[in-house]
DNA sequence: GACCTCATGGCACCGGGTGTCATTACCATA
DNA sequence: TATGGTAATGACACCCGGTGCCATGAGGTC
């Protein structure tokens, strides 16, 4: 038998949204999270540095995969090519979450603070895509609006995404968001 | 004589700024600020929501012209043309700032919790821009992502502006980044 | 059996943020 | 001149997020 029940970082993650589902983000507690979760408020924040980090766990696999993309892309790709190649392995990614990104985005959008660490979240990713392409050989100025153009799409394809009821819609509105964009930004 | 010392806001945003400089943010502490404005805890809380708005003041003042450019925008402009019809403004804005925005920059380069409002404050001003090209007739998603290409261009720019020492260049710095921006999204 | 490791608990503490009531100069009105 | 209202501020208690520090105790090692 072992000392401690496995996963504490996941009962927690488990444990805080629902709560949050309950009753708010707001009007739960970190001692709560952790009392519902079996273990301690202390404990709590040794698994995530602060509140709203608990729902965001999946952020480190979503830039993984698409950096790797970024970096598999073909040698002649154009910056947005190599950016947006990332949209395969994010979509598969995503393909068997529906259900979980509707619930917390709905949780999300409810609370301001959640929204800054979502935005935040986005803007680090770009970082990372924008240093991929840079090792690439992309200029840095051409590197950072790739990336970023590469991240709005997402951003809005994304809400676009849980707003509505297919899970296998997500990498059609990907396309859809990119095409909008390039016709918007055509001179 | 008047009953208190006038501009009670703006006092707590030198008293903050300074005392930013001065230890850094996070060893400032609400206290502090408002007692080298002569004011309590308490006082600050009711000028301004948190600890880090005191940093955010000219966010409105930028929201309103850049908002107000839009709406005067011809109406055979197209989307985008509208949207960048603000980078005028807001460098009038701007052109007497630059030794603030520069001290401003560094404190909330170094400090991710600024960092998070900063990009929501871009997030919201992209809101308020969508729905007044939204007002203009354009379309949804194209005025979605019409304003998050400007605002994009603007924060890329801005960047550029408060590295470099020239306080006149910040229009020239927004149409080189709209110009790249522009190239990398070309089809 | 002595020792080490390491996830967890316990506890005190700090600072951000809020609810509530008290204070007091200024102003209007009688 | 008295009275009462208004509005910015102070004072204070309180909650909760977050941290530093030390204790605890089961598991493995020599």
């Amino acid at each position: 038998m072992t000392r401690w029940k496995p996963d504490a970082a996941g009962r927690l993650a488990t444990a805080a949204l629902s709560l949050f589902e309950e009753q708010g983000y707001d009007d739960t507690t970190v001692a709560q999270i952790a009392e519902r979760a079996g273990l301690t408020k202390r404990t709590f924040f040794r698994y995530f540095s602060d509140k709203r980090e608990v729902l965001f766990g999946g952020s480190q696999e979503l830039e993984r995969r698409w950096v790797e993309a970024v970096a598999a892309a073909p040698a002649g790709a154009t910056p947005l090519a190599a950016v947006t190649a990332g949209f395969d392995p994010v979509a598969e990614m995503f393909a068997e979450r529906h259900a979980f990104a509707r619930t917390r985005a709905r949780i999300v959008e409810a609370n301001p603070e959640l929204q800054e660490r979502e935005l935040i979240k986005l803007q680090n990713l770009a970082g990372a895509i924008t240093s991929k392409l840079a090792e690439r050989g992309v200029p840095a100025n051409e590197a950072i609006l790739a990336a970023q153009a590469g991240v709005t799409v997402f951003h809005v394809g994304f809400a676009h995404w849980v707003a509505q009821d297919d899970p296998a819609a997500f990498r059609r509105l990907m396309d859809i968001a990119l095409g909008e964009l390039r016709s918007v930004t055509a001179a």
